[in-house]
DNA sequence: GAGTGGTCTAGACCACTAC
DNA sequence: TAGTGGTCTAGACCACTCA
């Protein structure tokens, strides 16, 4: 499948090379790896890279699939996912191009691990409590289960730089895991939960703000009425189990939220 | 394709009906609707009922197919638009559950629209500022725009109930849209965009807090030092171009960011 | 009118899960 | 061993955009 030489002056600009045809794609139909995974991949690092430009069109579906002897469908099924992570448009009747965007680094919506992982420097924990108890009401509610029934209850200090950043209040299902403090105090506990085999699916956040009480103030070296930002979140398993339910605050004057929306169409 | 009578007690528990064999879906071909799209509709809203319970197994894609008149990948294709909305899981091996969830109405995580319309109880918005102003510094950079260029400075006072809620401070590149007072005081920015053919695309948020001025906590009607909820973003359409930049502060004791978050796999 | 993505079909083989 | 979803193919027709 050579395509037809192009440069050779017929209308104005012929077919109007895309930024793709330069790009090799190496495709290994023994690897275990799904074919519209490499692709995206390949595609996805080359946009990183910069080989393919912000407002680059990739060219048709039909001529990739046939350049790449992939069918059109498996073409497609790689350039949407990259259409879902927001890092290509499709316009119909005018083709598939770069978003030329600002944002080339979107800070992964699902935060649920990073988050919890300190913004890059260094973060200690230090685990205060760890202990089980029974539910509070509040407590129940968010996780599904009966009032006063034994949950494992988690209060952690999370710093950074040797300075507090928050306070974590969790609670666990009990028997769901076993809450090292060791590993807790140089993990997060999503990861833990993830070693542990637990997979999981969503999570639902409140985030708001209030003044500091003297002991929070005092735990977290705030003076007492400073601003702190609050989160309340229960987290969900692939199975629709509540795996977790937290409280954390957070030194407003040393923590905030930062995640990129995608409108979904 | 009459399904072959099951319930002649061959084995132990024969076919397994599945919640969806009482089913009926009305699948219309004339119509413009995608059928992928008419079928994930009506999968939803059996959901949404608790026509199909949390945990039911959707019963397999080629049985599904064949019985809709479908072909499977558009029956996949439906499935998988769920999938993707937290509804639904699928397993290898073992089939496509409804997820087995409290949370059954995810708050829509693209609230690009909806935290600008207020929380539900008739929101009023009062413009004080509305004109044009030359960029600074911090206005040039979110919008990427030279400094010192004009832009349209929007200021909104928003209430609800009679108390103000949010004051919100929005840059907008010029000649974009006209900004008219009285449709900007019945309804939302955003929406005010989408009818002039902006297509939003994404954005990129930080939301943090910190104590009021006295200024502020005069607009808002809170006390000196009350903590403030505090976000600021960029929005883009899809062309990657920033159609608007903007820092927003809500009363803590009245707002808070309520969202659900799906981990992506 | 030419070119694009959007949708749809009717098959196929494979990997994984459960029994 | 049977059944499931995961992947892939090679076509097809349509709706939309743009010159």
């Amino acid at each position: 499948m050579t395509p037809p030489t192009a440069r050779n002056g017929d209308r104005t600009r012929t077919v109007a090379a895309s930024a793709l045809d330069a790009l090799h794609f190496a495709l290994d139909r023994s690897s275990p790896v799904p074919l519209y995974y490499q692709l995206a991949q390949q595609l996805e690092s080359a946009i990183e890279h910069g080989a393919l430009a912000p407002g680059n069109l990739l060219g048709n579906e039909i001529d990739l699939s046939t350049r790449l002897g992939l069918s059109r469908p498996t073409v497609r099924q790689a350039i949407q996912s990259l259409v879902d992570k927001g890092l290509l448009v499709r316009r119909r009747g005018v083709g598939t191009q770069v978003v030329h965007s600002q944002v080339r680094r979107p800070l992964e919506l699902s935060s649920l691990y990073d988050d919890l992982e300190a913004a890059g420097q260094g973060p200690t924990t230090q685990v205060v409590r760890n202990e089980r108890v029974p539910a509070a009401a509040d407590v129940a509610a968010g996780l599904g289960i009966a009032e006063g029934a034994e949950v494992t209850l988690l209060e952690r200090l999370r710093s950074a730089h040797g300075q507090p950043v928050a306070f974590l209040c969790n609670y666990l299902p009990p028997a769901l895991l076993d809450l090292d403090t060791d590993r807790l105090e140089s993990t997060g506990l999503y990861h833990l939960m993830r070693s542990a085999g637990i997979t999981l699916h969503s999570a639902r956040q409140t985030i708001g703000a209030r003044a500091a009480t003297p002991e929070e103030a005092a735990l977290l070296g705030e003076q007492e009425g400073a601003a702190l930002l609050t989160m309340q979140r229960t987290a969900y398993d692939d199975t629709g189990r509540a795996v977790e339910y937290g409280t954390h605050i957070y030194r407003a004057s040393r923590y905030a939220f930062d995640f990129q929306l995608l409108v979904r169409t």
